[in-house]
DNA sequence: TTTTGAGTTGTTCGA
DNA sequence: GTCGAACAACTCAAA
């Protein structure tokens, strides 16, 4: 049944025309999938297995979750329209990849890799558990990791440097897609979606939103720090589950004008979080420049809690949170004065923050969201001025002037005025009454005074700056 | 080896 | 209201 494989002497080059396994797990997409490709080139048959691993499932918030089944029901569907269905499994992969080989008598395995530490582990354990060859591709990022080096073959700690050499890099070949037939077989249920929660799935509506994106693009420059507007790409969630590849947007979407160029520049930026991640196991759990571990944070508990509840008596800090609550995404612009306001303001650890997004974010993805909390908090890759502290009512001036994103998010405050709203404490209280807002009873007090933690974070950041080094 | 130049996203102050 | 400079020193890439 299985004569090459049950010995482990299948060679890479023979063409082995039988059943193949493609194992899906961020990659929810047939199109320019190069594992994908590879397996129904490679193969007359192809079974097509997702895992749901509890340790993974049950961990996400309820957002990601729900995301996640509607792509795989779509995934399935679209499995359909080849004569074939996803094959679902509940547990640790571990078991189920090599369960799954034996019973169909598979050949040879395809996988897309991923960055986590988490994943990397998991995939050797599984790959070593099969006594047949597994063929890897890095389909979920425009480059692989360690293909985009400086002069001296190292991966870049600067941006600009790194990005140069992504832009400049042609992209390795993907393999042509074959048209081998998948196998019907259906093993575990998908669970089905709870009534609310996410947006369309699949690889479909993946592909209408990136066209919508295109519609938009041109004034991404200008339009993309706008919370109250469309103005992002909104394709987040599709890189993060796959259901669009990194190359198809950054093709389809291109650099004629300012705004793309300025949009697939943040494709650079993703690969660049996953190759440090990459390279930097450590990434999540320390910070990259080593001093700003021993920054004294204060991590009081009702700081805390009032930041992830959208209780700061800061508007805009409050409408992002509850905006992520509500929906498990938020505004990029309001996200960074949000994790700003965590760390600097109420001097919190960043880890802290990165977790709680992590778990809530319907895009949570571990190296884009450390990434760019370790950006934010100063203790990342590349040296942004420590002395860069958002200021939280500025930032909601500039960026949502018209209070139309602050509205929609504390209607309690709906009826301040444009320049009321985004510093309620700074009225007088017959104004706040007139428009039926009592501080501390209907929206909170501030929990700091902005200027004064101002200070108190440079001085945080100065003593770690200038700690001798060895002292701990 | 040494030197040079640059570095996503900001704020505040004073002219 | 607008504008430029200061914030402070450091790390990294590349010449």
């Amino acid at each position: 049944m299985d004569p090459d494989g049950a010995k482990g002497l299948t060679t890479m080059n023979t063409p082995t025309r039988d059943i193949g396994l493609v194992w899906f797990r961020r990659d929810l997409r047939l199109q320019d999938n190069p594992a994908w490709s590879a397996a129904t080139a490679q193969h007359d048959v192809v079974v097509a297995l997702y895992v749901i691993d509890p340790r993974l499932f049950d961990r996400a918030g309820s957002f990601r979750r729900q995301q996640l089944l509607a792509n795989l029901h779509a995934l399935d569907e679209t499995l359909a329209g080849h004569g074939g269905r996803l094959f679902v499994r509940h547990g640790d992969p571990v078991d189920l990849v090599s369960e799954t080989v034996h019973r169909f008598g598979v050949a040879r395995a395809y996988w897309n890799a991923d960055v986590t530490p988490f994943a990397a582990r998991r995939d050797l354990q599984v790959e070593q558990g099969l006594a047949i060859p597994v063929q890897t591709f890095w389909g979920s990022l425009v480059h692989a990791p360690g293909t985009v080096l400086t002069a001296k073959g190292t991966l870049s700690r600067v941006f600009t440097p790194f990005y140069k050499a992504w832009h400049r890099r042609p992209w390795d070949e993907w393999p042509v897609p074959g048209d081998a037939s998948v196998s019907a077989e259906v093993g575990d249920s998908i669970p089905s979606l709870e009534v609310s929660g996410s947006g369309p799935g699949g690889e479909t509506a993946a592909l209408t939103r990136l066209e919508a994106f295109l519609d938009r693009v041109d004034d991404y420059e200008t339009r993309r720090d706008l919370p109250a507007e469309d103005g992002t790409s909104l394709l987040s969630t599709d890189l993060r589950f796959g259901t669009l590849s990194p190359r198809t947007v950054s093709d389809v979407v291109g650099e004629s004008t300012a705004g793309r160029t300025a949009f697939v520049r943040q494709l650079a930026w993703r690969d660049w979080y996953a190759h440090l991640l990459v390279e930097l196991p450590e990434f999540p759990h320390h910070a990259m420049r080593e001093p700003f571990d021993h920054l004294t944070w204060r991590n009081d508990p009702d700081d805390i809690a009032a930041w992830k509840s959208g209780t700061t008596g800061y508007p805009i800090v409050d409408a992002g949170i509850r905006q992520l609550l509500a929906t498990g995404w938020m505004h990029n612009r309001v996200r960074m004065i949000v994790a700003s306001f965590l760390v600097k303001d109420l001097l919190v650890d960043w880890r802290i923050g990165e977790r709680y997004f992590r778990h809530l974010l319907v895009d949570g993805d571990v190296a884009q969201n450390v990434g760019n909390w370790q950006w934010v908090a100063g203790t990342g890759p590349d040296s942004s001025p420590y002395h860069r502290v958002f200021n939280p009512v500025v930032q909601s001036r500039k960026f949502d002037a018209s209070g139309a994103y602050l509205r929609h998010w504390i209607p309690e405050l709906a009826r301040l005025r444009d320049d009321e709203i985004h510093a309620p404490w700074e009225n007088a209280p017959l104004d706040l009454a007139m428009a039926g807002v009592e501080l501390g009873v209907d929206y909170p007090h501030p929990i700091v005074e902005h200027s004064q933690a101002r200070v108190r974070a440079l001085d945080a950041y100065a003593k770690v700056r200038l700690r001798p080094a060895g002292e701990s």
